[in-house]
RNA sequence: GGCGCCGUGGCCAAGUGGUAAGGCAGAGGACUGCAAAUCCUUUAUCCCCGGUUCGAAUCCGGGCGGCGCCUCCA
């Protein structure tokens, strides 16, 4: 089985492989922190954690670092806004996103390193590329990359290089440089940036890194003068991405990113995600309607990352069934179904491994998540027909297999854990619960079914859901 | 204007040459004291028009419609 992903260099699918195996090094542009994360964020972010799940399941070591952008234009605007320091600003942004990404179950990334951790690295690296000709200092103090001396420059982009788009904004600032498509290394100070503490020294007077500079300085520094993989949204394709390129490879002469991945937007209820439209939801505003994490993350995953993808409530609600259902999958696999040597054959063992072999298939083709997910529930569907068909019994090897196969794919979608995880109910509820059910029991058993409904209806109406079985009742908070 | 993506059942969404995955919703049925859970059955002339082919949702041409990036943006 041979990962395949579509290279955005190359516009086309090539086979993966690490370029020094086992090691894998990703890079991933992270958020800037200026506010709260919205879900469209988490939709790349959790493709990330795809993309992460997926190499370490191929056995490679892999090496995930993803940056945060603390000093931008936004981030000192909105720390002058807020009448506060810099750091004192963003810092907050910052744990949140990693709170929220946690809630997600995304697995933890290798570094999530600062910007203004290493402006030191970012001014030595324009220091690299002036000496080679590719940096100078304009008039007004700030320090540009001089693009018609990178002749690669355009690459990954195309032809949105030639400049005459007839939409180009051309500020100010843009009067001092040599070519339009310049971009800034080192910003000058201005009086908001001393404002919020936003300035460093360097040989080209007092200012600050520009923004394209610290993906180049974090990935190499913490990665290597080449990464396997590097990630991000697609409107970061152009022109970040390419600026990326012109800047690493300009110092360290050598490929910069072997495969460049890119995730499409996600919309919301059908149009786009904006401030004015008032819809750019945060993970918090989603689970303060009562959405779970499980639901969310089964809805961002439910399309693979490079199609379109629209976020509805009405999916997220669909999404909370499915996840519902594979719960009580796996509570059949663990607590209901019985293992019995003699139990005759269900053919479990045989779909858990056709189910596994679908799924990774699924995700070889471009992590095609639409196409593992239906994986995952064709064996849901079948194997909860054979435990049908065997009245819940089966031999121990199968029951086995069924588990198996059921944690392997969910280690990588990673949404039974979460939704396992949320499920933790306080002990008073639970004995409330309990004690209720032992007398609807006791009614039940004596026939006295308007007692026994009374009792279910109270339970209904507090949330909890009653499923009689075989081995008795058990119960949920729906 | 430049580059690119998409149009599949009520909704979401796989499938890129061999006769339509999966999820949600709906209908009928089995099971159940009734439910719940589960299972079974059921819902698609794949935007339109031409072309290529033994054969196309899939390839080519044209059209219509939706969208993205090019500007801070995941």
């Amino acid at each position: 089985m041979a990962l395949s992903l579509y290279n955005s260099l190359s516009r086309r699918l090539e086979v993966f492989e690490p370029e020094h195996p086992p090691v894998v090094r990703v890079y991933g542009c992270g958020p800037t922190i200026y506010g709260r994360a919205h879900i469209g964020n988490f939709r790349t972010f959790i493709a990330y954690d795809l993309l992460h799940r997926v190499l370490a399941r191929k056995g490679w070591d892999v090496r995930f670092v993803v940056n945060f952008t603390d000093v931008d234009d936004k981030t000192i605007e909105g720390a002058a806004g807020a009448d506060s320091s810099l750091s004192e600003y963003t810092e907050p942004f910052g744990n949140a996103f990693l709170d929220d990404v946690q809630t997600l179950g995304v697995v933890s990334f290798h570094a999530t390193p600062r910007a203004t951790d290493y402006v030191g690295d970012m001014v030595e690296w324009i220091r690299k590329l002036e000496e080679r000709g590719l940096a100078y200092q304009a008039e007004d103090g700030s320090v540009y990359f001089r693009i018609s001396s990178f002749p690669a420059y355009g690459r990954l982009s195309g032809s949105r290089v030639d400049g005459e788009t007839g939409r180009s904004r051309i500020d100010a600032d843009d009067y001092d440089k040599d070519d339009v498509r310049d971009f800034v290394l080192w910003k000058a100070s201005r009086e908001l940036d001393r404002k919020v503490g936003a300035v460093w020294d360097s040989p080209w007077g007092p200012g600050r890194p520009g923004w394209h500079l610290e993906c180049s300085v974090l990935s190499i520094g913490a990665l290597g003068n080449t990464l396997d993989i590097h990630m991000g949204g697609e409107d970061l394709l152009f022109p970040h991405h390419e600026n990326e390129i012109a800047q690493s490879e300009g110092v360290t002469g050598e490929t910069f990113a072997r495969f460049w991945l890119h995730t499409k937007h996600l919309r919301v209820e059908g149009q786009k995600m904006s401030k004015s439209l008032g819809n750019t939801y945060t993970v918090e505003q989603l689970m303060e309607m009562g959405h779970s994490p499980a639901a969310i993350r089964h809805l961002l995953i439910s399309a693979q990352y490079r199609k379109e993808l629209n976020f509805t409530f009405e999916g997220l609600e669909g999404s909370a069934r499915a996840v519902e259902r594979l719960v009580a999958l796996h509570r059949r696999l663990h607590e209901e179904a019985e293992a019995h040597d003699d139990a005759d054959p269900t053919g479990l063992e045989a779909l858990a491994e056709s189910a596994v072999a679908d799924f990774d298939a699924g995700l070889d083709d471009d992590l095609n998540s639409s196409e593992a997910m239906a994986a995952l529930f064709v064996f849901l569907k079948e194997t909860n027909a054979a435990l049908d068909r065997s009245k819940g019994m089966a031999r121990p090897e199968e029951l086995e297999a069924a588990r198996g196969a059921l944690a392997s794919m969910d280690s990588v979608l990673g949404i039974l854990e979460l939704a396992l995880a949320e499920s933790s109910v306080d002990d008073d509820l639970a004995a409330w619960v309990e004690d209720l059910i032992r007398q609807r029991a006791e009614a039940r058993a004596g026939r006295d079914w308007d007692r026994a409904d009374e009792i279910r209806d109270a339970l209904t109406a507090r949330g909890i859901v009653l499923e009689d079985t075989a081995q008795g009742t058990r119960w949920k908070q729906g």
